[in-house]
DNA sequence: TGTCTAGAGAATGTGCACATTATCCTGTCA
DNA sequence: TGACAGGATAATGTGCACATTCTCTAGACA
């Protein structure tokens, strides 16, 4: 009973802000996997990250749990949660999926677009070309793929947009840990101009075309596979973004 | 320590049953569901589940956020877990995007199958027809189901096939709820023996179209949302589904 | 009579303690 | 010296108790 008492008074958790505890632990470990120095096989223990993310371990678990869901991370059963090593083939196979889905968004789109489509690409591109310049590799991974993204989400069919995001997280796996280090080697913003130009004029076959050469580039520079970037400890990866989990 | 020690005794779980004993659980359900007995907006309760299963809430807990995530059923924060009340233009978009995807598998398996593939499909629409005449509603839409996974997995490509596969549990969903009583209403079996035949002659074409039509004609009898059946209480339709869990 | 409020009851959510399992290290024996 | 067995340690997995939130009902008041 004392106990119970002197728990109460501890408690000072805000009412509703337990998803945004889960949501800003999910976003951690993933922005630690997006920074691409997690390297295939590091085995993401519980107890190590709820200590250097000032969580409870159940709330590290569920983020976990999410994460496997979405294909990030891999579990095993009675061994824990690892970074996966994703093959070449399994990027081909992944990319061909995209390409069936992405053509017929495109297709879809240069057949007539919402009001403030155009607005929303063109804004969405002039980001992707200011991230360049900033240098934020992160950054640009993110806008990258949420530009694949918005066109879904332009094309007015829910299903279809959830169904090319579920695909997303895995190919920004391969990204992140496969995509050369140097920015400037990325066929990403000039690319993803050249599809919006095509798709506003309404030229749904030159659309197509730019998209399936776009997606088949990216399968080109990643399948070269660079060497990823040194290990780091998992404590360092972590203390870096731990600023941004606040915000 | 005394209560630990009885614990102890009283602990009889076989040691790698666990993941069996969730797989029932989640079978349970869906078995529930797929029943076509459950009418949208029931709520799941844990507590109720637990009893009725003879489970601890935790597994049943695990369940529904296995059937949440494969989109079988809706949670709201701190207010349960519920059979979802699908819209007509969900449908819609559902089968737009099916096809998207099925219409690229066809044509694929008519360019050439793998050794075996014919002899599967052929066995599949085979027992298809077996079911009709024994009039079993759950074992057809199973098989129905799963004729469009087996397609996709026969592609050779798997995240082709798991990208389908993520569709169809809420296709199903559709299916169980406003699928007419009647199997011979359902247009199942004989479209599913005519794709077999283009597939297997490599008429690319004619597969395609034949896959286009008989989607288009699911999401014509489907929308005409034929009355459910009355609704039945959780402990009713889960006495019923009790042996299958064990087996 | 209709609406709003307070409270009882029951459901969902979560931290914790403990059980179970895997891993690593050490010592022994061939 | 190498391989293997056994135990120490630390991870993952799970049931439970409690906190929190929601729902439903009875009753007061306009």
């Amino acid at each position: 009973m004392a106990r119970r008492r002197a728990k109460k008074a501890v408690r000072r958790r805000s009412p509703k802000g337990n998803v945004a505890i889960d949501d800003a632990v999910y976003g951690a470990i993933r922005r630690a996997m997006l920074s691409g120095r997690l390297r295939p096989g590091t085995k993401l223990q519980e107890p190590v990250l709820a200590r250097l993310l000032k969580v409870s371990r159940e709330r590290v678990r569920k983020a976990l749990h999410r994460l496997v869901h979405e294909r990030w991370l891999e579990a095993v059963p009675n061994r824990g949660t690892f970074v996966p090593a994703p093959s070449v083939e399994e990027l081909r196979e992944l990319y061909e999926v995209r390409a069936i889905l992405e053509d017929a968004v495109v297709a879809k789109l240069a057949r007539g677009t919402a009001n403030g489509s155009a607005q929303k690409l063109k804004s969405h591109v002039a980001e992707e070309r200011s991230a360049v310049k900033s240098g934020d590799r992160s950054r640009l991974f993110g806008l990258s793929t949420e530009f694949h993204a918005l066109l879904a989400d332009l094309c007015g069919n829910e299903q279809l947009s959830s169904t090319l995001r579920a695909l997303l997280p895995r190919s920004s796996l391969h990204f992140s840990l496969f995509a050369p280090p140097e920015l400037h080697n990325c066929a990403g913003p000039h690319d993803h101009g050249d599809i919006v130009k095509a798709v506003l004029a309404g030229d749904a076959d030159k659309a197509r075309t730019l998209m399936r050469d776009h997606l088949s580039g990216l399968v080109e520079m990643l399948s070269a596979r660079e060497a990823p970037r040194a290990a780091m400890p998992l404590d360092e990866i972590f203390r870096e973004l731990s600023p941004a989990k606040r915000s």
